[in-house]
DNA sequence: ACTTGGTACTTTGTTTGGCATAGTACTAAA
DNA sequence: TTTAGTACTATGCCAAACAAAGTACCAAGT
């Protein structure tokens, strides 16, 4: 394994958390949201965003509203839920002590 | 999902740095590396660990041996190997630059 | 009009890896 | 010699990321 590899792994750990936080900042649609993970060097592939996304949605933390495009076919534009802020607020916490957990293995 | 959902998915995909992290500080056999797991409020269970050890095992990361134990049978004292170390030292660069990204996406 | 290229979303199938469960084996104590 | 505790192994299931192919819509060029 490379480290490529590890970087994967850790993604998709938080995969839902990093597309929570994008959606924090106001609505998108999914090629915005891909590249603001590209952007943070966490880059997803279409075949694993679109199925989150669905899966988000039906989990009540996304809502979604269709917008005419003038480049193309209409798009989704996803926002947060109340339940979905609420988890956002909730995994930012998780994130913080998970990573306090992690680096707390690092010396002896 | 409930946040205990979201850590056990952030935890996967550490689950190896942790390993490694914890056999840094010197041999340790499964329960060993179990214990400090939970200390770190990481824990993983048996059918996780010890498939996940053979697996870096086979990488060629780690290495054992066997030793009797006066309480059971005997125990596989895993250590890393050069080859595991120089994964670790990766690792811990690749896990500071990954939680840099993934607490970039949290404000605008 | 029809084709071409770009964009957006969907669908299907594969693979990986965590986890549950059951099983084997060794030791010590009752 | 049975029981309990510990340590490791083997099998099978399931969720989720990913690859790849497909559908559909739009606009521009011929």
């Amino acid at each position: 394994m490379n480290t490529e590899n590890a970087r994967a792994q850790m993604r998709k750990g938080v995969l839902e958390l990093c597309v929570l936080r994008v959606l924090g900042r106001g609505e998108a649609y999914a090629s915005d949201i891909s590249e603001a993970l590209k952007q943070a060097d966490l880059l997803v592939v279409e075949g694993t965003l679109y199925p989150l996304l669905t899966r988000m949605k039906n989990a009540g933390w996304l809502d979604y509203r269709w917008e005419e495009s003038k480049s193309g076919p209409p798009r989704k534009y996803y926002q947060l839920t109340e339940s979905g802020r609420i988890l956002l607020d909730a995994m930012n916490s998780e994130w913080t002590s998970f990573v306090d957990a992690v680096n707390s293995l690092k010396n002896s």
